[in-house]
Parts: structure tokens; sequence; C-alpha cells
DNA sequence: GAAATAAGTCAACATGGCTGACGTAAAATC
DNA sequence: GATTTTACGTCAGCCATGTTGACTTATTTC
């Protein structure tokens, strides 16, 4: 991993720039959940829901086991909000087939209206920043942002190969 | 650099692309947050303990209007956090030379030492994913980055200028 | 002198994490 | 077939960190 082609570019890294990442990064996720956020208040909803939501939409019938190890958070916590969303029939769970003891969740219409609607403000922003930034800046942003995320995730965004999920 | 296609870029954005888009945040501030926030849970504080050691370090002299304008968060929710943090001796206050009402806040030894210990692995985690994708990439992140985030808050990422700070 | 500003404080409440303990049904293993 | 493991749920209580609202004090500005 050291190896990062020799010729060219040492790369320094100052302080600063390091520095300057540490924020970018805070100030990102600042703004990039501010307005769900504020649109969750108004349903009586929090965070904690509009990512159970964006999940189950983004992997419709998957179980809990697997959303715990996405979430990285306790039983007890998801248990509170998916109680929530499936209450509200946000939510729908069914018995797996093949193991009868999972139970697999998918977005109800109502819950996938809601997922569109707080995705989209997110969806916008980034799709603005995207588009000022342009398609080169984007795959470096992509790269980036890969290298940050720890390595057993980073095979979630890998296209399509022979997954083992 | 891949094809950046000369003239106008109208640069696709499927549907798919921003849901990776928002998904790598996710991902990435998971991660880059549990770090720091495994350390600060041994000594009895939080993440919030943390961004307010890291914005006084960063800003020596800061006053408390300007950290609220940073954090977004209430007086009364940064009470607590840098009543803890002054109590504890890792930040010192003082009265304002010009503005006697201000209390202006600095790190002392122990909060440098506190601050570098836990942003040490943030800083970590970028320089690695920085090195991994080289230059051209991590000015494709700061660029896409900058984007997301609102803009009156990307001056502060301007270097030095004719900045009213 | 009055009004506005910087900061602090008290009280009450909501959200979303956590641990620990325990229960049930189904699947996997010996 | 009995035992163990797994998937999920649940109760209870704790902690960190956000919120609103009301009020005080010191200082600066108008």
């Amino acid at each position: 991993m050291a190896d990062v082609k020799s010729g060219p570019n040492p790369l320094f890294l100052r302080e600063e720039d390091l520095r300057q990442g540490i924020e970018l990064l805070f100030y990102a996720y600042r703004d990039f959940t501010a307005e769900p956020d504020a649109m969750l208040a108004k349903i009586g909803l929090g965070r904690a829901h509009h990512r159970v939501v964006y999940f189950v939409g983004r992997y419709p019938g998957i179980n809990v086991t697997e959303l715990l190890g996405i979430l990285q958070i306790t039983k007890q916590s998801l248990a509170r909000v998916l109680g929530d969303l499936v209450s509200q029939e946000y939510i729908a769970q069914r018995a797996g087939t093949k193991d009868r003891r999972q139970r697999l969740l998918t977005l109800t219409e109502k819950g996938q209206e809601l997922e569109r609607t707080l995705s989209d403000a997110q969806r916008a922003r980034i799709a603005q920043a995207y588009r000022a930034a342009g398609a080169a800046a984007v795959e470096g942003f992509r790269t980036v942002m890969l290298g940050i995320i720890d390595a057993d995730d980073r095979a979630k965004f890998q296209p399509p190969g022979p997954g083992k999920r």
C-alpha cells in the first residue's frame, strides 16, 4: 500500500492538508444531513429513521443482521427505530422463505415515498457538486472516499463482480 | 485523466451515481469517527468534546459565538461540553481585551495533547487515502467536497486572501 | 441612559446510542 | 433426536448530545 507509484509524485502531505481533509468531512457531513433532518423533525422522526429507510430501500429484502452490519449499531438501538417504521407502515416485514427466522424488510409505498423525499435533498446536493466539479474530479472524489472507508466495506462499491453478498 | 471530454460536458448523473455518493459519505463519516470515538469513551468524553477541542485548536483564541457558528448547535449544548473541558483543564478561557464580554478559548498543554491524540487517527486515515489516491484525485476530492458544503462556509477553505475573518 | 450583545445558567425534554438479561423459534450440528 | 447455535425480539436502565424557553450579568454600542 505504501508504494504510490514511484515517479514524479511524492505527494507532500503537510499538516495543513490533512487538517483540511478533516474539516472537509466535518462540514460536508454537517450540511449533507441538515436538510433531511429538518424534514424528519416535522414528522416526528430522526436521522436514525432515515438511515434505516435508506438502506432498506437500497437493499430490498435485507434482513436485520445485515442491516445491523451496515449501520454498526446494536440490535436494541435498531429495534426502536425499526419498530416506529413498521408500526407507522413505512416498512413491511416478512419471514424469510429459506430461513424462516429471518425478518426480511422492504419499503411500503409510503416508505418509498418518504425515502425519496428525504434523499432527494441529498441527491440534489451531490448532483450539483458533481456537475460543478466535472467528471475527472468526481473520479478523484470516489477514489479518496473509498480510501477513507474501512477496507471491508469497499467491496460494496465495486461493480457487480463475483460478490458473495 | 479519464475522458474529461472537451466541449460541453453534460456529465450524465444516473440515480446510481448519486446513490453511491450518498453512501460514500455515510460510510466514510462512520469510519472516520469510529476511532476517536473509541478513545474518547475511555476517558469519559464524547464526540462533541472532540469537535470543540479540534476547533479551539484550529482557531486559538476563538470566542464562543464564533465556535457556535461553526458547530451549529445551541449555546446550551455547547455549555455542557465546554464546561467539562474547562473544568478538566483541557481548555482555558480568558476575557477578550478589545471586548471584555468575550471569552476567548485556547487549548492548554493537556488539551493540545488530547487534540493531537484524537485527530492523529483521523489524519493517518486521510493521509493513507490521499497517498493511495494520488495528487490529482485529491484535487478532485477537494473540489467535490467543497461543492457539497454550503456556500457560506466554502470561504474557510480559500487560501488566505482578503478574508474578513 | 437605553438598547443590544456576549456569555452563562436553570429546567425540562427528545433522540439515539449503550449494556445486561432474558425469551422464543428455527436451523444446524453432534 | 437432543443439543447448540443463530436470528430476532424485548424489558429496563443509563449516558451523551441535541432541543426550547426563560432569565441573569456584564459590557458595549447607540
